[in-house]
DNA sequence: GCTGCATGATGAA
DNA sequence: TCATCCTGCAGCA
């Protein structure tokens, strides 16, 4: 569950599942995180949340467990006496009150003092989390404004994740499809129409893909390729690896090409360079 | 069975 | 900007 929506919602179930029980046994793979496994239980876990592609577990110790999923890190609920069926690596299993959640092959799992989260490497230079922080359209302007970002191209700038936390690969050609713009752009070369339009598009189609299982395809033109026989893979987003199919808006064959060392797609007539 | 790629991130240059 | 690491899997023998 790789972008800040999917991690979200993955918080959103682990919270559901454990937040407020006690925990019964807590099991790390970890070297460095093994013989801290006891200590937490007892304590009950006060709440499951995401900053960014950052999952947070928190207890009420006021310790936090950090965890990233990188590209194929995956939680699984399920209960106690259940081994879920998967062929994966365990990473981490909490059990509370006979309902667990498991983390597997996640690599990068740390433990925390609440109050010292911001000294973690990663967390210490996210910008702030669309979906959590409530960033409104005024603040996203005025932070694609600031002198550290204005200048640099939507192409990279849209991946950096001091910018705003959350935001990968899929959902920057998904954003830049729907702002119509080429990521070449920058900032500074908007005028205040265009730059609110973007603004107001990164906070949209973020909240779509969260609200929709990650699909930020417009539901008609989703309907159509669905009726077309497409897969999930090609209905679920707009332009997204849709490399050589007709644009939804033009008709023009979708663009691919690398972007920071990451595929971007593109409709060459949508988001023409200006 | 092997290879390359991936919705990610880092560190060196 | 590039190589590298992490792990799983699709695609191809």
């Amino acid at each position: 569950m790789p972008e800040g929506p999917e991690v979200r919602r993955a918080a959103d179930r682990v919270h559901a599942q454990l937040a407020g029980r006690r925990l019964e046994h807590v099991w790390f793979a970890f070297p460095a995180l093994a013989p801290r496994a006891d200590s937490l239980v007892g304590r009950r876990v006060s709440a499951v949340d995401s900053w960014g592609k950052a999952l947070l577990t928190r207890f009420d110790d006021g310790r936090v467990l950090y965890s990233h999923n990188q590209l194929y890190g995956v939680w699984k609920l399920h209960d106690a006496e259940r081994e879920p069926d998967t062929g994966r690596s365990l990473r981490v299993r909490l059990v509370a009150e006979g309902r667990a959640a498991s983390l597997y092959s996640a690599s990068d799992v740390s433990l925390w003092q609440q109050d010292r989260l911001g000294d973690h490497p990663f967390l210490a230079r996210l910008g702030p989390d669309l979906l959590t922080h409530g960033v409104t359209v005024g603040e996203a302007m005025a932070r694609l404004r600031e002198p550290r970002f204005q200048r640099r191209r939507l192409g990279g700038l849209l991946l950096d994740q001091s910018l705003f936390a959350g935001i990968g690969n899929y959902l920057r050609s998904e954003i830049l499809f729907f702002a119509g713009l080429h990521h070449r752009a920058r900032p500074t070369d908007l005028d205040e129409t265009d730059l609110a339009h973007l603004a107001r598009t990164i906070l949209e189609v973020t909240r779509q893909a969260y609200e929709h299982a990650g699909v930020t395809n417009r539901p008609e033109w989703a309907a159509a390729d669905r009726a077309g026989g497409a897969s999930r893979r090609r209905w679920r987003f707009a332009v997204f690896e849709r490399e050589g199919l007709a644009c939804h808006r033009c008709g023009t064959p979708i663009e691919r090409t690398m972007v920071a060392s990451r595929r971007l797609y593109a409709c060459p007539r949508c988001q023409a360079a200006s």
